[in-house]
DNA sequence: CGGCAAAGCCTTTTT
DNA sequence: GGCTTTGCCG
């Protein structure tokens, strides 16, 4: 139990217990606070229902949070509260996030209102973190060293791939990614390779699933490595293997908070069911610990309001004053605590439990994870698995205007098994405007859309910090990032390629966890030949099969190798250079300032040399980004520090200081918020996305919709959403159809670009379809045009890929200037027609011919060159040669 | 063994 | 359309 993470004993229990002071006793704040009859500054502002659960603070609780009810600060103060009225100490309080961002940001909150306590707060993480935590104490308990290396899904399927190959079976027709995925799935749910059902065994490698699950569980073990997903499956392993570590956890963890309980997956679930079972052990006096920084739990901080300055008088020891905060509430006094509220059953419903002081916060309606494993069921199922709980609702949103809200509520209404809540707001004000809703040509057009309203806003005194872009799919980030860059518009990608996902980044990392973990053989393959040092693939698998021979790591055997005379003289000798620079690096680990060794290990390793040799554009932006890597260790105790660091926060800090709009997915945006919210791309298979409705079903579009209501409900007041009517993908220009969410919001709260004359026959917003043809035609506003459309046929469609489009892009934005000359108001384009364009693109063969002429709205005038079903190959004037299906072309 | 060209891959979301 | 991996050749 002694290695160097354990820097906090684990057992409390053996801790002196601080001595209690009577309540009431003296001046202390605690007796203050106790006794008190006005509420602590803290809970000043709170509306009733969050001041009820903040202050329900035993027994399970669940607060079902909608966007914008203040679930952070809810989450919050609970905390503080529990600390200011002594009912445990920091360290006696797990709080788990999903996000390291969520964690971040609790433990700032919380530094507000409670000054340095936090620091006390040890289990204040992400599952994930909070996982590694257990398992660097207990991980014998599993056959693994407290060292053990985390790896990350390139690592992961890298092994895997050896694994198939070592099977020998194809990788190709049993890709390492897929069972990557697969194991993924399983972990989720806390299975491990006895568990999986024979059907999911079999389905994967010729029935060889369980065994290359064995297969991959074993390498690990003997790589004293664990994957995300490990994370959570060994400390439960761990904890129903061992009662008396569970015991101490369990009695350790006086209340436990879950931050966004609906993303909480099986795995997650069964760990905080594990240790929110509450056991009476009469043998065992209940123990209060301090915190490991020694930080006294909240004091005073009623009596100070929330913005105590660190300065304040009143702390900063850890004196008896503090301790007499542990005495709980209703306390008469003396050494034993009060028994826990007495309970009908207990999680698991056992007579001896006591019901948990769990408390869950989260939204059915923000479940947007499912697809990794989340399952909705957890918080929907709460009351039944917590008999007793109280249930809070959070309704009163403090965020966005009624016309969001009304378009939010009025989207999500359509999904069935919620739990029901509905947003309000005190204040309506009239003048808030409505959501918008805009057609765009293409995402080009699109794009410069956006882009225009940005520039508009920006002139109206907006920040670009308060302007988010929120996506449905990282590939739609490129266009608006084109755009951008041309307009000299500053933007920031959230979540976007990764500081640590970058290939030097990735290398150098390597370099350094071969030197403090050895076993990392993983590592050492991938920086065994870069440089290029004439080690080639015949050479590393002979240190590969070598290593395994003798079951040791690859270093060793290599060293071993070096030795004989197995080798040839060239390859030989690099590899005992190489060898011998690790082991040198390794004597100086520890007695060197890591940060200087980092750069020595990549000077002397050649890895900087190549970059600095390398001429291509890349090359310099490596090396800054190898600086980068190197300044940002300094901030660490030490390089085992900070690998762990990165393999569990692989986000960098973003630059603040500049103003500039956010794109990031709408996944990324749950939990922010923003003025004004872009929301482009509502079109039927991206928005709901294809592959959810293929995948997932029914709940896969509910999942797709709660995810729309997540994207509207990020903005507070001005939210344009977009969609167009020709998206590329994978290269082709396919046509595309109006998201039916669009169809899905509510007349009252929307504007469409320019109000239609008429809706389509059936209440509510009715059809969300952009006539484009009709645009085009209309700027003579021909009658029977109109008549026309609204009757428009198979026969009338084809014309919808005409250059239309534009002018109807343009309602609303007369001050663009398009060449298109449509003015402000000046086209009355919009036709409400029932009727789904996907119809209408011809499955048939073309009626083109090889050589006609035709016209692209887009590229132009071209020859047409091949065709394929109603795909055309076209020779452009200008563009060059395209693929485009022919509706969108016309003859010239 | 290394470099280059061609072919195949994938593009939903992430700790 | 862009990126990675593979395969061939020097």
């Amino acid at each position: 139990m002694s290695n160097p993470f354990d820097d906090i004993p684990f057992d409390d229990a053996h801790r002196p217990a601080p001595a209690p002071k009577p309540a009431g006793g003296g001046s202390g704040i605690a007796a203050r606070a106790m006794g008190a009859r006005s509420a602590p500054a803290y809970l000043e502002g709170l509306n009733p229902e969050q001041r009820r659960a903040v202050e329900t603070t035993e027994g399970p609780v669940l607060v079902l949070a909608g966007a914008g009810t203040g679930k952070t600060r809810v989450l919050t103060t609970r905390i503080a509260h529990i600390l200011a009225q002594g009912l445990a100490w920091p360290s006696q309080v797990l709080a788990v996030t999903f996000t390291n961002k969520a964690a971040r940001e609790m433990k700032e909150r919380i530094g507000l209102l409670v000054g340095g306590a936090v620091e006390g707060m040890p289990w204040l993480g992400t599952f994930h973190s909070i996982g590694v935590k257990m398992l660097r104490r207990h991980a014998e308990l599993v056959g693994l060293k407290s060292d053990f290396t985390i790896l990350d899904t390139d690592d992961q399927i890298r092994l895997l791939k050896q694994l198939i190959q070592a099977e020998g079976l194809d990788d190709k027709r049993w890709p390492a990614r897929q069972f990557a995925h697969m194991i993924d799935g399983w972990k989720n749910k806390g299975w491990g390779p006895a568990d999986i059902p024979e059907g999911d065994a079999r389905a994967f490698a010729n029935g060889k699933g369980r065994e290359l699950f064995t297969a991959y569980q074993n390498r690990l073990k003997t790589l004293n490595a664990c994957d995300f997903g490990d994370l959570l499956c060994h400390p439960i392993r761990l904890l129903k293997a061992n009662p008396d570590v569970l015991a101490d956890y369990q009695h350790k963890f006086r209340y436990i908070l879950v931050d966004e309980y609906q993303d909480t997956n099986t795995a997650q679930y069964l760990w905080l069911r594990l240790l929110a079972q509450r056991r009476v052990s009469p043998h065992r006096q209940p123990v209060e610990e301090r915190g490991e920084t020694a930080s006294p739990p909240l004091r005073q901080a009623q009596d100070e309001g929330l913005h105590r300055s660190p300065a304040s008088p009143l702390m900063g020891e850890a004196g008896e004053a503090s301790e007499a905060k542990l005495i709980r509430v209703g306390e008469t006094g003396g050494d034993t605590p009060p028994p826990l509220t007495p309970p009908p059953h207990g999680v698991g419903g056992g007579p001896n439990g006591a019901p948990p002081n769990i408390c869950c916060v989260g939204d059915d309606d923000q479940s947007i994870y499912g697809w990794r494993g989340a399952d909705v069921d957890n918080i929907l199922r709460f009351e039944k698995d917590f008999p007793g709980a109280s249930v809070v609702k959070l309704e009163r949103n403090y965020r966005s205007t009624a016309h969001i809200l009304g378009a939010a509520s009025h989207l999500i209404g359509h999904n069935e098994g919620r739990l029901g809540k509905t947003l309000f707001t005190e204040a309506p004000d009239p003048d808030d405007p409505k959501v918008n809703v805009h057609a765009a040509w293409d995402s080009e057009e699109e794009a410069r859309a956006v882009g225009e309203t940005i520039e508009r806003h920006q002139r109206d005194g907006h920040l670009l910090n308060d302007m988010a872009i929120l996506v449905r799919a990282s590939f739609q980030m490129r266009e608006f990032e084109d755009r951008f860059v041309t307009l000299g518009l500053n933007y920031r990608v959230i979540g976007g390629p990764r500081f640590y996902e970058r290939m030097e980044v990735r290398d150098a990392m390597a370099y350094f966890r071969v030197v403090c973990q050895p076993a990392d053989d993983l590592a050492f393959e991938r920086i065994v030949n870069t440089p290029k040092r004439g080690l080639g693939d015949a050479s590393v698998r002979l240190v590969h099969d070598y290593a395994r021979k003798k079951g040791v790591p690859m270093l060793a055997a290599a060293e071993e190798l070096v030795a004989t005379e197995e080798m040839k003289p060239k390859p030989r000798a690099a590899l005992r250079d190489l060898v011998q620079s690790f082991r040198r690096w390794q004597e100086l680990l520890d007695n060197t300032p890591h940060a200087e060794l980092a750069e020595t290990i990549l000077e002397e390793s050649g890895y900087t040399a190549m970059w600095q040799a390398d001429r291509s554009a890349e090359a310099p932006g490596r090396l800054e980004n190898l600086k980068e890597l190197i300044r940002s260790m300094e901030e660490f105790e030490s390089m085992r520090a900070f690998l762990e660091h990165v393999s569990l926060v692989m986000d960098a800090e973003q630059n603040e200081d500049m103003d500039a709009v956010s794109i990031m997915t709408l996944h990324a945006a749950k939990g922010l918020e923003f003025d004004t919210v872009f929301l482009p791309g509502w079109e039927e298979g991206l928005f709901p996305h294809q592959r959810a409705l293929d995948e997932g079903g029914r709940s896969g579009l509910e999942e797709e919709r709660r995810l729309a209501y997540v994207g509207l409900t990020r903005a507070k007041r001005h939210c344009h959403i977009w969609f167009v009517s020709n998206r590329r993908i994978h290269g082709l220009w396919q046509s595309t159809i109006p998201s039916r969410f669009l169809d899905e919001l509510p007349t009252d709260h929307v504007d469409v670009a320019e109000p239609p004359s008429s809706y389509g026959g059936y209440g509510g917003y009715g059809a969300s379809r952009f006539d484009r043809a009709e645009a085009f035609a209309s700027t003579r506003e021909s009658p029977g045009w109109r008549r026309a459309q609204a009757n428009r046929t198979e026969a009338t469609s084809r014309n919808w890929g005409s250059r239309s489009g534009v002018a109807v892009e343009r309602i609303g934005y007369g001050e663009a200037d398009s060449g298109f000359g449509a003015g402000r108001g000046s086209v009355k384009g919009r036709v409400i027609e029932g009727e789904l364009i996907a119809k209408s693109v011809s499955k048939t063969a073309s009626d083109f011919s090889v050589g006609d002429r035709v016209f692209h709205l887009k590229f132009g005038n071209g020859n047409v060159t091949a065709i394929e079903g109603n795909k055309l190959t076209i020779a452009f004037d200008r563009a060059g040669e395209k693929k485009v299906l022919d509706g969108f072309v016309e003859r010239v």
